[in-house]
DNA sequence: ATGACCTCCCGTGGAGGA
């Protein structure tokens, strides 16, 4: 089961370069973030022709989160996270595909810090711990999987100097991450690749992809009945350099039908 | 230190992004 994530930065003005992808990488299941669409102008008709159904959170302008599943409908479980009755951004989806809970997100990128803005990035992280803890106590599997705007440790940025009082790599976010990811969750890139330069994201400016000065934000965290059927997670690095397209490449894993059995203790 | 680039909006520049 191939289970992907994808930060598309408008849906409709990237809606050929999603098709391409989705035609070419072939995922079970999507993740989609930054759709900047009202629910209305959901492209469903053009997706659904592609043989996926779709669930999706839409917003003028903003945000904006789907899920995708190929040749079935993802049973919505929630819109919206919980905690905050008039939170208004359309940053989280779930629902359940092939017996899996599917959490799709966008956490707020948070700049500039200091500011309301970063305040509003904290406050929505504490809601996902919260409400991860939930998922976790229920011991079904569970995927967490989107733009998290966050670069989890220095060797996810190209430039780690240069970031330090940067929304996305503030102490006291990747702070949050690490505390998130503790309470029992397997963060699947870092676990198949660790070590490793990952990047999901390269900035429009100064040729950012063509120098490789990339940032790492897009997550996967898996429960631990999903972790152990971990196979693969890679980043389809080279759509980032497609003409008219996302500032975030797709990141996928691959899971086994069973547990993975040889991976190596860390 | 700043801006560069790209999206959306009823726009003809501004806001937001990272």
């Amino acid at each position: 089961m191939k289970i992907a994530s994808y930060n598309v930065n408008g849906v409709n003005g990237r809606l050929d370069v999603l098709l391409r992808w989705l035609k070419e990488a072939e995922p079970d299941v999507v993740c989609l973030q930054e759709l900047k669409a009202p629910d209305a102008k959901f492209p469903v008709k053009a997706i659904e022709a592609a043989g996926y159904g779709a669930v999706w959170q839409g917003q003028k302008s903003w945000n904006g989160v789907a899920i995708l599943a190929r040749d079935q409908e993802p049973l919505l479980t929630r819109k919206g996270l919980p905690g905050d009755p008039d939170d208004s951004h359309s940053r989280y989806i779930e629902a359940v595909v092939d017996g899996i809970v599917l959490g799709g997100l966008y956490l707020p990128n948070g700049n500039p810090y200091p500011g309301t803005k970063f305040d509003y990035k904290l406050a929505w992280f504490r809601r996902l711990h919260e409400y991860a803890a939930e998922l976790l106590k229920l011991e079904v599997p569970v995927v967490l999987a989107g733009d998290y705007n966050v670069m989890p440790t220095e060797l996810d940025v190209y430039k780690p100097e240069r970031w330090t009082n940067d929304a996305l790599f503030r102490v006291e976010v990747r702070e949050a991450y690490r505390e998130l990811v503790s309470q029992g969750w397997t963060d699947a890139l870092r676990e198949l690749h660790p070590g490793e330069r990952i990047y999901t994201f390269w900035d429009y400016f100064r040729n950012a992809y063509g120098r490789d000065a990339g940032l790492r934000l897009d997550h996967f965290l898996l429960s631990p009945s999903v972790a152990e059927r971990l196979s693969k997670a890679e980043v389809d690095k080279h759509v980032r350099g497609w003409e008219h397209t996302s500032d975030h490449a797709p990141v996928w894993i691959e899971l086994a039908d069973g547990p993975v059995k040889q991976r190596k203790k860390r």
